[in-house]
DNA sequence: GCAAAAGTGTTTTCATTACACCCATGT
DNA sequence: ACATGGGTGTAATGAAAACACTTTTGC
């Protein structure tokens, strides 16, 4: 068998590679950042929390697969407009004790938050607040800390933080979502500004204007726009001491 | 069987997935990017030219498959300090026509270029300028253009150009690195102001002054420093038209 | 001397910050 | 009335762009 081609390779010599997706579920409930988890029933780590995941059918990509997943632990209706990113893959020799698997990561971004079926295969699933997280199955809590940086890092370049909004929302909800990822204050005037400047960002709903939960002036709504990027980038503020 | 469950899962029970790794290496060869290519000597696509790529062996991790397949392609000895970045993972269906692969992409990025050694298995090895790539075996097109997308975007917030660069180099050369990937000029002085004002992206080399090719103004030297951030990022001119 | 490449300085432009302030609503 | 959150205005700061200019080398 020569390494470099792989047509010359015989795909039962070796010990197959299983291939799997795992999820990072984020969403954003009362102001806080919370993960999607499912208690695991068996061993390994029976009883410890993890990501929702699966195996990749013979037919299907990774994507398809991880949409799937989605679909069957959220018990959303329709998956097909949520934004899906693939991270990165996970293939360290060990990381399930029992075979080789190979898990492609994904973090998907949800608006607003059903509780989560429960049923199927896990003993229990619910949404946690990322803070909370305790240590996770596997290689999961890496897993959820590469998915954070990630969006922390896509909100500053690109309109990303419309997946986490529902369908018409307030700058201020909008606001939300980059405080609450980046863990930090913006200042609102600014904030606003930032994104009406960015055209396709957000369009406004013309008639619309929602209370804002009892409280304060109702707030005009918004719909994302067609742009995908963020020119220039909206930059989160230096925590102190610069590059690296 | 239960989808969601790893460990519900027989081994054996489906047909397997191959797990493989393709490198876009990138390197700079008298002022254009270059990129090294294997011609195929097997169906399918026999006589086309493919990213070099080959099996994660049962004992490796992606990465490190990846960094043996480089050694192998390149015929470097000490591959272990150049820079090798996971792409993304290419699972479709019928990538390969004769089994299921699931593709692990990685880039690789060299400061000199040592002709390929082109022994091995392929029929022979080079490096082609990137413009003048035609259609790759596989979904090579498409892993390329993702590679030069990421590397280009990597430029702007990371210390990445350094890996284009030799041990020593002059800031000439590094802004070669980044009008070459970029496909755009820049303003000398206002390069040059900007990395020297990012700490730790380079350091002087005290005694070091290097000959350009012999015309112009001897250039001093520099190292990588130990930054791998760039902040605030050193952005690429917009081409016209914002945002989208 | 001239071309070529490195390096310095300066002005203008633009984005971002840090505020102060006004508006509309519920209690 | 006043607390609460939405929305506007503006002056000050700082970074980036544009461009003129000097320096040091090979020919």
């Amino acid at each position: 068998m020569r390494g470099h081609d792989r047509h010359a390779y015989d795909k039962y010599a070796y010990e197959p590679f299983a291939v799997t997706v795992d999820l990072a579920v984020l969403t954003l409930r009362a102001g806080a950042l919370h993960v999607l988890l499912v208690e695991r029933g068996q061993e390994p780590y029976a009883g410890r929390w993890a990501l929702p995941g699966g195996f990749v059918l013979p037919d299907e990509s990774a994507e398809t697969a991880a949409r799937r997943e989605l679909a069957e632990e959220t018990g959303l209706k329709d998956v097909s407009g949520l934004h899906l990113e693939q991270l990165r893959t996970y293939s360290e020799p060990g990381r399930d004790p029992r075979m080789r698997v190979v898990s492609v990561a994904f973090a998907a971004l949800l608006p607003h938050a059903p509780e989560p079926t429960g049923g199927g295969d896990a003993l229990q699933a619910r949404w946690q607040p990322y803070e909370d997280v305790g240590p996770l199955a596997f290689d999961h809590d890496r897993i959820l800390a590469d998915a954070h940086d990630r969006i922390g890092a896509d909100l500053e370049r690109t309109c990303l933080a419309t997946a986490f909004c529902p369908p018409e929302f307030t700058l201020g909800e909008l606001q939300q979502v980059y405080e609450t990822v980046w863990g930090t204050g913006l200042d609102r005037p600014n904030f606003r500004r930032k994104v009406l400047a960015t055209p396709g960002f957000v369009e406004p709903v013309p008639g619309g204007a929602r209370l804002t939960g009892g409280r304060g002036k109702p707030a005009a709504l918004y719909r994302a726009g067609p742009a995908t990027a963020l020119h220039p980038p909206l930059l989160r503020p230096p925590r102190e001491g610069r590059s690296a």
